[in-house]
DNA sequence: TTGAAAGCGCTAACAG
DNA sequence: CTGTTAGCGCTTTCAA
């Protein structure tokens, strides 16, 4: 079905060379083809609408050109734009990227990480929010993989992470510095297992700690980081009569939804009730009102994982591994009083 | 480097069968193996960690599993949403999505259809934006694929729309009908050669003509659909003292934009101006305010291109082609004051 | 129920 | 500069 016709030796005979000659021509191998017969070559390609056979070539070369991306979340706009950065890159390279959902849990994290599916990549980059380091210690892809995600990993493997602790700790202290006493932690939750959400949660908690100020644990309340339910847990909070003066988000996704929320219980933001987010997505410099958040490094997170990918890629299978954590950096838009 | 190291052969070997043998245990061939042999064969596979080679196996049965799906912006809320139901459904039949940008100009789209690239793929979906007629005249891919965009096409192919100008033409009646005179067309455009912003258009004028009003020509502005894009039109038309009092943006992402600039110059909304968007995406319905749109019968649209491609690919290629728009649908939320 | 032979379309390696 | 040989790993076809 998806199969050129004419193939490589229809050329050849067209032309009147041989095979290697069309290959040679048509990879633009320099140096290996006279201009005449580079000519000839060229028309009865032309002319028989020749298109190389990729997995044909594949099978021969071993490279699929494709880089693999799992992330849990496809309709989070932070894996969007990641996948996007990504794709710009490797593009530059040559290379395909296609995303797939591992829905964030362990067994899907692993599959993904299974030879069957590595296969068909050339360099994959899983994102690890479930995994823990046992799990993965068992897994020695022959196929270059870089882990994001803060989860420990083994340390044979490329890792790039976020300053998740000092990005939570900046807009907390932040947010303490501008006089907000009553911190909702909107997604927090010191669970060991959920990486990312308990060292944001310790950013949080470490910024009270230097500030002097106290925690009411009322107002960490964890909860998945769809819009959706971010706005259904500021709703609730207000609800129960909980008083709070300020909403630090886990994602940018859930502080959107906490704006709605807001707007709806009619809190004045940043007057009443400041807001921070996580992650510096896009959406977030159109909102009502503009979004103050916590940019953990996306340019620089990008930048290092093709890097890394593409130096093992490159054939340097052996250096040792190595973990890259670009630092965290404080946007101020209008959901905060910061100076 | 993405080569698993252990073929069938391997297997073949250690199982003492040949390699048809254990193909057959491996692709679950009913009834071709003796239920002793599968054992000891799958027995060999487990032992030496055998994988299929993907690549191998699509070399010599031509088919990848892979659907693709070309789209002009990945960064647009509205592909993204549309690549997530496909891959959903497309997952059910065990087909994987990959999603290309063709950068919406007509020689990435040409390039889409082009043999090497459909190659990749058992099936095709494009999102034909630049394209016109009869550049898609001389191409006639091998490979199914399903046309969406709502430009002319062959009708050799099928080809699933929205109903611009009926959504179009609801929207600006709502808004006339709730009493606005002056209604911006933001990203509006007759030009012939970019179909989507031309059938909106029309449907715009529709529904002034119907309801005996008249356009200003100086409110239907052309423009790009980001936010910011949007953003800024607003900005200068309100620099340029223009007088409006509805903004019906071509898509929810310029929307979204209008709605930030009309908040900065201080205009309610939709007290003083109305907003209505077009896709529903997901972000609009957290805006502030909540975002009135157009739903383009979004899984309606899903589900035929699916159907259609899958038809195809099962083999049915003579059937004629088909021509699919589902119903658009006003969905009313806070930016405008219908009833 | 099992196996042998014959490639799918391409390219690496080596000759000429 | 050009050609020949030999597969990459799998599955289709046909024979046993």
């Amino acid at each position: 079905m998806a199969a050129a016709r004419v193939t490589i030796e229809d050329v050849a005979r067209r032309a009147g060379v041989s095979n290697m000659t069309v290959s040679n021509v048509v990879n633009r191998r320099p140096g290996r083809v006279g201009e005449a017969t580079r000519q000839r070559v060229q028309q009865a390609i032309d002319e028989l609408g020749y298109r190389v056979n990729v997995t044909a070539r594949q099978l021969r070369s071993g490279r699929t050109g494709t880089v693999g991306l799992a992330v849990p979340e496809l309709t989070s706009g932070y894996f969007v734009e990641l996948g996007h950065r990504l794709a710009e890159r490797l593009a530059a390279h040559g290379l395909r990227l296609v995303l797939e959902r591992t829905a964030g849990d362990l067994a899907a994290e692993l599959d993904a990480l299974s030879a069957s599916r590595l296969d068909a990549y050339d360099g994959f980059v899983l994102s690890v929010v479930a995994g823990d380091a046992e799990a993965l210690d068992s897994i020695s892809p022959a196929t270059p993989v870089v882990l994001i995600g803060e989860q420990t990993v083994p340390d044979r493997f490329d890792h790039v992470l976020m300053d998740n602790v000092d990005g939570a700790r900046q807009a907390t202290a932040a947010l303490l510095a501008s006089g907000a006493r009553r911190i909702v932690l909107l997604g927090g939750s010191d669970d060991p297992a959920w990486s990312m959400p308990r060292l944001r949660t310790q950013g949080y908690r470490d910024a009270h700690r230097r500030a002097g100020a106290a925690v009411d644990e009322e107002l960490v309340r964890s909860s998945s980081f769809t819009a959706g339910a971010a706005q259904q847990v500021v709703t609730d909070l207000a609800a129960e009569g909980r008083d709070f003066d300020a909403v630090f988000a886990l994602t940018d996704s859930a502080a959107l939804g906490a704006l709605r929320a807001l707007a709806d219980l009619g809190r004045a933001v940043p007057g009443e009730v400041q807001v921070v987010g996580f992650d510096d997505v896009a959406a977030g410099r159109f909102s009502t009102p503009r979004l103050s958040t916590v940019d953990p490094g996306n340019e620089a997170m990008a930048d290092a994982i093709c890097d890394l990918l593409l130096e093992r890629m490159a054939g340097d299978v052996d250096r040792p591994a190595r973990v890259v954590m670009p630092p965290a950096r404080l946007v101020l838009r209008e959901s905060t009083r910061f100076s």
